[in-house]
RNA sequence: GGGAGAGUGUCCCGAGCGGCAAAGGGGGCGGACUGUAAAUCCGCUGGCUUACGCCUUCGUAGGUUCGAGUCCUACCUCUCCCA
């Protein structure tokens, strides 16, 4: 790849952001002698962000941290349509109450990336309902409809791939992408806005407005992609037996978060420092040179830094600290997650099953935890539970005033009597 | 409108002569080994139960049977062929 003279792509090609790009040298002119804006789009499919959408925030920040201006489009208006790409089926279909509960809970991650008008930034947040949901259908086929050529956008794999494995595809669906390049012509109109980025399954939808920019307004837009990170071992990233790992702290909390980034592939962890810190890469080249057992210091790196950046500094310090105590000391963190259970419980005495289950919350039913206990995966205070009968009581408690749970090596949760 | 085929354990893929809690994968979880890694090996992977066992599951609703994922009928959804 070429090398680029602005300080936004040039950081961005360095850290491993870029999968394709549009035009690169032009772009890289003109990011190079003037301020550019630049968006992607978010779906509000869900109440949180999750490690996924990851990768582009982190290509805003860079964008506004080498001086240029950030838009984040809420997809107010397209997550009621649905985006077909990269999908076997077709998305449920979600109620306008729930987007707007979950495009709340989205808004919030960003202010710990990106500082917004009005915060001594330039960043803007948009929604794209607020020109998508008064379109007028007719008025809509007529300017924007007349640029769209069906038989190309049969040609697009998201399409394509649909059509050839003989899944449906709505009409509602297939429209996502006009939708999508008009939010692009939109922003251009509003905000000047001449680059859109996303992941590498948004390149033909970027195409698309490209395109579309072109035949009304005779703009040069473009493209930028990041590359579908997945680890070592193939897996997408962001899913754990527990599910999505969610940026927001209610759903994820930032001890779990920090666990997650500690026990990545040793394989990634350089990658996911250029990626998901913004440690110089001096830093981390000086990480990367590590060796054996010693990569575990970069973990941690990655892990506190990672966890600074979404959950704040002194959380991730936390997290560290906790996770230190539990596992190189061996000692007992009070700071490890809590649950509270009423004191009578324990004078009367806790079944073990119903303390892993419905208690903690470690396992999904008293069965799993049967199970567990056969293989020998919980534990009590560090003690391997035997005997799915056993009773907790108070002489359970530790000095502390806990009693530790765990199961696995790696998973704890303390209850605490009130 | 006519004809043919498909829908299986609520993570996915996928077998299934009328006796099935239902083969086999993948994924996940636990154990061993390690470095809170990877690879490898072993176990588990519907719910309730101390246990005998009970309950809920194969697109939906009925029916035939001592007994139905398996047979019959209707309906729903998706494919394909003809019009």
């Amino acid at each position: 790849m070429s090398t680029y003279r602005s300080d936004f792509l040039a950081i961005l090609a360095e850290r491993g952001f870029i999968h394709q790009v549009s035009e690169p040298d032009a772009l890289d002119a003109r990011a190079k002698s003037e301020t550019i804006t630049a968006y992607i789009g978010f779906d509000c499919t869900a109440p949180s962000l999750h490690v996924g959408s990851l990768l582009p925030i982190m290509m805003l920040y860079w964008l506004q941290q080498t001086g240029h201006r950030p838009i984040v489009l809420m997809g107010g208006g397209t997550t009621r349509v649905g985006d077909p790409s990269g999908k076997d089926e077709s998305r449920r279909m979600l109620s306008d109450e729930a987007i707007d509960r979950n495009l709340k809970g989205i808004r919030a991650i960003f202010s710990r990336f990106l500082k917004f008008e009005g915060e001594g930034g330039n960043a803007v947040m948009a929604n794209n309902a607020d020109w998508l949901n008064r379109l007028n259908y007719i008025d809509f086929l007529r300017d924007i409809g007349r640029h769209f050529s069906v038989n190309r956008m049969l040609s697009f794999d998201a399409v394509k791939l649909r059509l050839e494995r003989q899944q449906e595809l709505s009409f509602l669906e297939f429209n996502y992408m006009v939708l999508q390049a008009y939010d692009f012509v939109e922003l251009h109109r509003r905000y000047g806005c001449i680059l859109q980025m996303g992941g590498s399954d948004q390149w033909g939808n970027i195409v698309n407005g490209i395109d579309l920019g072109r035949r009304m307004l005779n703009a040069q837009l473009f493209a930028l992609t990041s590359p579908l990170i997945t680890t070592s071992s193939g897996a997408k990233m962001g899913k754990t037996a527990a599910g999505a790992v969610w940026l927001n702290a209610d759903l994820v909390s930032p001890y779990d978060y920090w666990q997650y980034w500690r026990n990545t592939e040793d394989g990634d962890v350089v990658r996911f420092l250029k990626l998901f810190t913004v440690l110089p890469l001096s830093e981390i080249a000086r990480l990367s040179a590590l060796k054996g057992a010693e990569i575990n210091e970069a973990k941690k790196m990655l892990a506190t830094e990672a966890t600074a950046l979404v959950h704040g500094r002194a959380a991730a310090e936390a997290a560290a600290e906790t996770a230190r105590r539990t596992f190189e000391e061996g000692t007992l963190a009070e700071t490890l997650p809590t649950v509270e259970i009423a004191r009578a419980d324990l004078e009367r005495g806790l079944g073990v099953l119903v303390a892993f289950a419905e208690k903690a919350g470690l396992v999904a039913s008293n069965s799993e935890a049967r199970r567990q206990i056969r293989s020998g995966g919980l534990r009590v205070n560090d003690r391997t539970v035997a005997d799915e009968k056993m009773i907790l009581t108070a002489h359970d408690l530790t000095a502390a005033g806990v009693i530790k749970l765990s199961l696995g090596r790696k998973r704890h949760v303390l209850l605490k009597p009130v």
